[in-house]
DNA sequence: AGCACGCCGACT
DNA sequence: GTCGGCGTGCTC
């Protein structure tokens, strides 16, 4: 063995803190550790992570004494160079941790954590040729009899060191599998389900636990609330709900949960959710090019020499899809990966089975929805992917935000599809990245292309397009000489006025529904709210219901009788009689999805009516079966918020409804009218497919408004300009950087001190170039009060250093004594 | 982020 | 007295 000196490797721990650890590398495992590789540490007393090692030296840490590392996960590095070198840029840019990087780059199956709980999997067969060691099967019984214990707890009952490395082997020959709690905010493959614990199956040991329970307050809501979601169900050992749902009702802290399942009142298990499956051989050669199609691509190639970002502007149905095709296939040929980005995988199956059509089982989908075992063999066929090699599968990968992370050996190309899209903005957990724009940094770094697609350019992709920082390739025909769909504003105030309104449709919407209906065609009606009504009213004191723990209106959702929060998913049965003055009337407010559908089924009650919203499609199937049955041609009308939207060809589509364009325009933010047309613009891009013009009827009170007018012309160019100057002469992107920095606290009047605090400080380096702080629309969530400011940097302002100022001061006031309980959230180019 | 440590108020 | 609730500080 070759006895290196450097014999201490800095690690990324997949936590949330600041810096490097330094860990001792024992002696048998000199020389076996590089960058890249993941190895196992312990940090703290008992916690074991599975840290990436990112350098390896000879320098002894100074103050501090360095802990053995316990063990090697790999014999290669799973990343590379490149890989760090994207994180540290996101890191540094959108200011978090490289532990939070870490924790959204790499699949949950390389996240040996110890709380990582592993089960045992009963579909695995046994194979002669790997016959499983002495230790292994030792393992795996203490597995099979504990079903569902953690790394942690394995460590501590058994073999002590050394558990990791054969729960890797055990990983690896398929005998177990990962059961990770859920973090991401997407449902993964399994749920924890909370249930009563077995002590507590009597109606009169429950009660008993309640009169226990009433010393603490906050345990005993939670257990009241728990048994108010069962209500209809009558056997107690029955009563089960999602742990997660019952965390946001509640506004309780996990604490509190856990308080409940320590004394065994509640006990859990984890569910199965669904999985999906991909794979098939390819059944169609690309097409060929239209002579449109072709001048268009032309023009890409011409671009991709001469600039790193090429934007591909294409109005709706140009046959965007079919020059992607052949610019994959050219990479392909080349030997060459392939990155194709799209913002909602769910939401697009269909431009996914096309791709599928064509490059069949050379196509790799990456999604966090997807099962561990297949996101970590995607990984690693990326990973392992070189020229030459006789494995082909996965040279292009189809994926959402975080395959951005993909350890690519040889990437000749990055597409980001409906790149104007937010959703490649993540927000909740750090890092807050832009897709797009880091996929662009990622590009910069491998000195390879980047095209960008959307019928309707962001604004600031569109400005550097325009100002020669990208390529730009304008493809303005439809491709099959499909006339663009007939655009209308009708007059929502006049119809008020003269009392022409049927139910929420204007006369000429009415109409268009059914002339259509006659001919058997079909009609889409977009609307902004799901639920029934946004809010409900006392008709004789004016009182509304309120969520307990944010400061917004309950929506009332008529299927379930409940009124629900939006914003923490907390619920209340609909009230019988006012809750201020008990005695008025409740009458319900404004419509969502959920009205509409029941008054257009009772306006025409020979069409067949469906809803596509986020509480229609609550399961994966649901969606996709609504979808079939609109695609078929079972369906009459369509009733949906976005979702209708993203991507979806339709054949027969002849009239689309927007029914209200007022809450769309109205919304206080630089970017609402720039969304709003894009949103406007890609419902109407739904109507009128093959041989029929469809018609688009825009409902809104303000027929004038500027957007409207732009959308009615199809004139993106002239939204453009409009906004591009307003965000000129306002000093928005693209001309100014802006930072937004949200305080949260639970205490009001702590906020606004701790507010007024660090808009001094900060004021005092940045002047006016901060702004606020500001109450945000919605004051108050998940009973966190929240303020906010913004910074507006000009664009040539060394940002690092601005930052670190920022980052200086921020972390001076949150360090004060009072301070603590303060959460300062900074958000880098918020959406 | 977790988790130990330490402080405080309510009980056998 | 001490048990469990919750605020502070540290983790290579």
């Amino acid at each position: 063995m070759n006895n290196s000196l450097e014999n201490y490797a800095d690690v990324i721990l997949p936590l949330p803190l600041e810096g490097q650890f330094t860990y001792l590398i024992p002696d048998d495992l000199n020389g076996k550790i590089a960058p890249g590789m993941r190895v196992v540490v312990q940090f703290g007393v008992k916690k074991f992570y599975s840290a990436i090692v990112r350098a390896v030296h000879s320098r002894k840490p100074e103050n501090i004494s360095a802990k053995l590392i316990e063990s090697v996960l790999d014999d290669k590095p799973i990343l590379s160079e490149n890989c760090f070198l994207l994180w540290e840029w996101i890191a540094s840019y959108y200011y978090c941790t490289l532990g939070e990087v870490l924790k959204a780059a790499l699949p949950s199956g390389l996240k040996l954590e110890s709380e990582t709980r592993i089960s045992l999997n009963e579909t695995y067969i046994k194979n002669e040729s790997e016959q499983l060691k002495p230790k292994e099967i030792l393992l795996l019984e203490i597995i099979r009899e504990k079903k569902g214990i953690s790394v942690l707890e394995l460590n501590n009952t058994v073999l002590k060191k050394g558990t990791l490395p054969i729960l890797k082997e055990l990983l690896r020959k398929g005998v177990i599998y990962i059961d990770e709690e859920l973090r991401e905010n997407y449902k993964a493959r399994t749920e924890t389900i909370v249930t009563l614990g077995t002590a507590i199956f009597s109606e009169e040991k429950l009660l008993r636990t309640m009169d226990l329970l009433l010393k603490i307050p906050k345990q005993r809501e939670m257990l009241q609330l728990f048994l108010q979601e069962n209500e209809d169900c009558t056997s107690l050992k029955d009563k089960a709900f999602p742990k997660k749902a019952l965390l946001m009702k509640s506004g309780a802290s996990l604490t509190v949960f856990n308080g409940l399942v320590k004394k065994e009142i509640l006990s859990v298990f984890e569910q199965q959710t669904d999985r999906l499956e991909a794979g098939k051989e390819a059944s169609r050669a690309a097409y060929p090019l239209y002579p449109s199609q072709q001048i268009a691509f032309n023009q890409i190639e011409e671009s991709f020499t001469k600039n790193q970002v090429t934007l591909l502007h294409g109005v709706t149905s140009s046959g965007k899809t079919e020059i992607y095709i052949k610019l994959i296939e050219k990479c392909i040929k080349e030997e060459k990966q392939i990155l194709y980005l799209l913002p909602e995988i769910g939401l697009t199956t269909q431009m996914i089975s096309r791709l599928l059509e064509v490059f069949g089982k050379q196509v790799g989908v990456y999604h966090s929805r997807f099962s561990d075992a297949e996101r970590v063999e995607i990984w690693n066929k990326v990973l392992h992917f070189h020229p030459g090699n006789p494995d082909q599968t996965h040279q292009l990968i189809i994926g959402t935000r975080s395959s951005i992370f993909l350890p690519f050996s040889n990437l000749g190309l990055i597409v980001v599809d409906e790149e104007h899209e937010n959703s490649y903005k993540q927000y909740d957990p750090a890092p807050r990245y832009h897709a797009r724009d880091s996929a662009i940094v990622l590009a910069t770094m491998l000195k390879i292309p980047v095209l960008l697609g959307t019928a309707t350019p962001a604004v600031e992709t569109y400005f550097n397009a325009k100002s020669g920082r990208y390529g730009l390739v304008e493809l303005n025909e439809r491709f099959t000489q499909i006339e663009l769909p007939e655009i209308v504003a009708v007059d929502l105030k006049r119809a008020y006025q003269r009392k022409s309104m049927r139910s929420y449709l204007t006369p000429e919407l009415f109409e268009e529904i059914t002339l259509a209906l006659g001919k058997k065609e079909q009609v889409i009606l977009f609307q902004n709210r799901r639920g029934f009504s946004p809010f409900i009213e006392c008709k004789s004191c004016g009182w509304i219901p309120k969520c307990a723990h944010c400061d917004v209106s309950l929506t009332y959702h008529k299927n379930s009788r409940q009124l629900v929060c939006h914003y923490c998913g907390y619920s209340i049965y609909y009230p019988a009689v006012c809750g201020a003055c008990h005695s008025g009337e409740l009458s319900n407010k404004g419509f969502g999805t959920e009205k509409i559908a029941e008054e257009i089924s009772a306006l025409f009650p020979e069409a067949v009516v469906e809803r596509l919203d986020l509480d229609a499609t609550r399961s994966k199937k649901a969606f996709q079966s609504i979808l079939q049955r609109f695609d078929r041609g079972d369906t009459d009308i369509l009733v949906g918020t976005q979702m209708i939207t993203k991507g979806l060809d339709f054949e027969h589509v002849r009239v689309v409804g927007i029914l209200n364009a007022d809450n769309l325009l109205n919304f206080p933010d630089f970017r609402s009218h720039e969304r709003s047309y894009q949103l406007m613009a890609q419902v109407s891009g739904r109507a009128g497919r093959r041989d029929k013009r469809g018609k688009v009827i825009i409902q809104t009170s303000q027929p004038d408004h500027f957007i409207i007018q732009k959308v009615v012309a199809n004139d993106y160019e002239g939204m453009y300009n409009q906004q591009i100057s307003e965000r000129k002469d306002f000093k928005y992107p693209p001309f100014y950087r802006m930072i937004r920095i949200t305080l949260k606290h639970r205490d009001l009047s702590e906020l606004d001190r701790i507010a007024r605090e660090s808009a001094e400080a900060l004021r005092s380096r940045f002047g006016s170039r901060l702004l606020g702080p500001e109450y945000p629309a919605i004051g108050r969530i998940k009973l966190m009060y929240m303020k906010q400011m913004w910074l507006k940097l000009e664009r040539d302002l060394s940002i690092s250093s601005a930052k670190r100022q920022m980052q200086v001061m921020l972390a001076s006031v949150k360090a004060r004594d009072k301070n603590k309980m303060v959460q300062i959230v900074v958000d880098v180019d918020p959406m």
